[in-house]
DNA sequence: TCTAATGCATAGCAATGCTAGGTATGTTAA
DNA sequence: TTAACATACCTAGCATTGCTATGCATTAGA
């Protein structure tokens, strides 16, 4: 089970590479990133649906209305320019955190 | 400046992997985090503090008062054997979202 | 026609992060 | 000498926030 900080810091930059690819909605990203992790990240809608909000009001995506071929409703979301500027920046600092944790990880006997 | 939240999910790992060095106190651990970092990440003490109290609560870590030769007193911290084993479940943790985001990444036009 | 899957939304409050403030000692420079 | 800085640890308290729990609506399948 990850850790809710873990799922907390990893919710936009996975929301901004996934919509990096194209438009999608929120029903569809909770199934996408379940798979893209054999499972093992599971968003809540009650957590990713208000989350889309806020980065909305951010102005890192914006949201459309759509009919579906099923006739059905989505509200389709597509990355803003400022969203794929912040896409960059948080690849960087991920790659920070991460890059600091391999130096240590690498000394540490029987981990991988 | 990284997010609090990129902060939050990286301290238990970083914390447990640097002690699995060997022992080490507080005001270390937070000048041993800017240097591996780069001085990107640099904790306060209002944060690690009661979180290292925490961990040991938890039993992740076992702490000692001990006199250093400069005549100070520091409270030293060593990796407790569930620390050990927490360790390795951080690890896995981390990787499995990092495998998730590499796999977008990859497909981002620029980002490198 | 009943259930499951799809799809979006938010009120409300329990949980918590960390700012801001405090104490104390060693060292260096003026 | 002594001021200023670096080292070293601690926590009260509350503003902020995460997300559980719940609700609504439509379509598909059994």
């Amino acid at each position: 089970m990850i850790s809710k900080e873990l799922i907390a810091a990893s919710t936009k930059p996975l929301v901004l590479a996934i919509l990096s690819e194209g438009e999608s909605y929120g029903y569809e990203l909770i199934q996408r990133v379940k798979d893209l992790s054999g499972g093992n990240i599971e968003w809540s809608e009650g957590m990713l649906y208000p989350f889309l909000h806020w980065m909305e009001d951010e102005g890192l995506i914006e949201s459309e209305w759509k009919e579906s071929d099923s006739g059905r409703r989505r509200k389709y979301y597509r990355l803003s320019t400022q969203g794929t500027r912040t896409l960059k920046t948080e690849y960087e600092h991920w790659l920070t955190v991460h890059n600091a944790l391999t130096k240590l990880w690498k000394t540490v006997p029987h981990l991988t």
